[in-house]
DNA sequence: CCCGCAAGTGTTGCCGACAACATTTTTTGA
DNA sequence: TCAAAAAATGTTGTCGGCAACACTTGCGGG
């Protein structure tokens, strides 16, 4: 029995419905509309395609009805905590519905989102929950042109015109502050998050404000929403010797370069400089509750994103809608300065 | 300009060919073998794909040539740092080489690894890299009727008839018991992991043949390899009053539930109980290093099991290659008992 | 100067499903 | 019992590409 892997394959319509004695129509009726098949053609057609084990084939399906099942979710960094919980709303979502999700990474680079979305247009997906790189040129009229519904989430992109799922990142950075100067912090510096993308921009208002009400100067140093940002920006800080007293980070990953930079600089977290940064870091919080945050629903979020999508697909056209989730405060020790430490 | 929404998408071949003034073969060759074209005539095709925005239909191409550029990674736990990492040298190999990825989850049963694998012959994807889960009923069969190819990850399956990429969960189980018995630590057991899965199987000889050799008792308490059964059996264990010394945990996971087990009944590691793992956590070991781990190393498995559905999708037909990875120990103190704390 | 070959381009049928429409069979009711 | 309506099933063309094959040109060599 040579060359197995060849031929063999392939069971299409029509195998199944000439072994089942009928027009391929009624195959496709079996599938599609199968109250309108007599209840003996029903029981001949499904004998005969469990028998040849036959799965109609979704290329060629796409091609006729125009439509393929597939969405896309198109993130930019796919190590994140944040993202990773967000895609598990989605899959969730989209599996309970019937559609198919195809994950997709940018690694927060425009070009390779433009190339990425191209492949996903050549593959006429239903729709796309996107995360935008950071950067300009966004190109998504190439999805608006071949009818490809759009998501967005996190991010908000100028022009406004798409649904958007996101936590609320303004409060984030305010309620993050207010706690730190609650703790009677004043030197407070905000860290990393990167220039032009919009929950930065909101979560770095939130911190403006706090510290602008509260009468304290401003010290900013923005970067990446990446660990390497973080460390990058607290070394710099710790080599000029211009700590704050405190840091709000941009996100989970920079407050974690935060701590690894200050422990190789051997300073002590909350007792040096305090830390607390949006985002949580689940698995970390478990074994070692550690860091303050204002944690975002990421599940949550992702759950809705697909139900908002899949409305989008199936046609509804109400103007782009924009829901803002809220975020919780956890406080946990790396921002809260010890009794005794404060010698 | 009503109804933007249908209509204009929709750019085919065929709306190229005429507005070039060739015929639709000629652009099919603009896009396959563009050296065939005479420089005058590719220009003018170039001319009209940019200005038309054309992008070739997937599904059309995959019904005439049988090949989609699909690939599916499949894992039964979207949420594990193992798997996430294993995805991104997934990803990025698949996308080197022009291949799209599908992202599936099947959270450890056996029915959605079915109805999902299902779908995704629908698609008559080109091939799967497929972490099986738990039980019995695994039916691959399908898959290579419909000329699939596949590579098992981390697991490998009862007939032994797909190529296979994991790390050496023998040597993992092996070491990190070595590395326990070498604190003196002799009351060692071994606690998580679902019975049947062979890597779980390959951890447990490990640990049993350290412990035979050293002629210690063993101690073994299975379960999954979920948080929730780390967490289970430690308070079993709390609650009867039969703590080991140390325990050898199944995997990350489940050492992060001992460890959020432990702090809620009190007892300390190392000191009162000493832990090791199989698998890092990597984010959680950044900010605070202290979980002894058996490090597998998830990015190369996941882009070698790429490069090798790869192979297979080109139609290599060599008998199935097993390929075992090195893992690595990393000490840390929740294995190791302080000096002070001797007493 | 004409033939033959090769490079460049066009024509045709097909991949596997769907859907509109056509046709046959069954049911219903006067 | 038979016509008309309803139900069940069949026929045909189409979706958008690909590839085998057919057909033009242009050029070099005999």
């Amino acid at each position: 029995m040579p060359s197995s892997r060849s031929g063999d394959h392939r069971v299409t319509i029509y195998d199944v419905a000439t072994k089942a004695g009928v027009s391929h129509a009624t195959v496709t009726r079996f599938f599609r509309q199968p109250e309108k098949l007599s209840a003996r053609t029903y029981r001949r057609v499904e004998a005969v395609v469990n028998e040849l084990h036959y799965v109609p084939n979704a290329a060629a399906r796409s091609l006729s009805s125009g439509r393929t099942n597939l969405v896309a979710l198109v993130v930019t960094d796919i190590t994140s905590a944040f993202y990773t919980t967000i895609m598990h709303g989605v899959e969730a979502t989209a599996q309970s519905h019937g559609y198919t999700l195809i994950l997709v990474n940018t690694d927060e680079s425009v070009e390779k989102e433009r190339a990425l979305l191209d492949a996903l247009i050549a593959h006429r997906i239903d729709g796309v929950i996107l995360t935008p790189a950071q950067g300009e040129g966004h190109d998504l009229s190439q999805l608006e042109r071949h009818g490809i519904a759009v998501v967005l989430i996190d991010r908000e992109l100028p022009n406004g015109r798409y649904d958007l799922v996101h936590g609320d990142s303004y409060e984030a950075g305010r309620t993050l502050t207010h706690h730190l100067l609650d703790q009677g912090l004043r030197d407070i510096a905000f860290v990393g998050g990167p220039e032009g993308v919009s929950s930065l921009e909101q979560r770095l208002k939130g911190y403006t404000d706090a510290m602008t009400a509260a009468g304290h100067p401003l010290r900013v140093h923005l970067g990446t929403y990446s660990r390497q940002s973080g460390e990058a920006i607290f070394d710099a800080l710790a080599t000029d010797d211009t700590l704050p007293e405190a840091i709000v980070a941009a996100s989970n990953k920079v407050a974690l370069g935060v701590l690894v930079a200050a422990r190789r600089h051997g300073i002590r977290i909350p007792d040096d400089v305090a830390v607390a940064c949006v985002d949580d870091l689940e698995t970390a919080s478990l074994i070692d509750p550690f860091l303050t945050v204002a944690a975002q629903p990421a599940y949550d979020i992702g759950q809705l994103a697909m139900e908002m999508l899949i409305e989008r697909i199936e046609g509804k056209t109400y103007p782009a809608r924009k829901v803002m989730l809220p975020v919780e405060l956890i406080v946990r020790r790396s921002s809260v300065r010890t009794a005794t430490s404060e010698a």
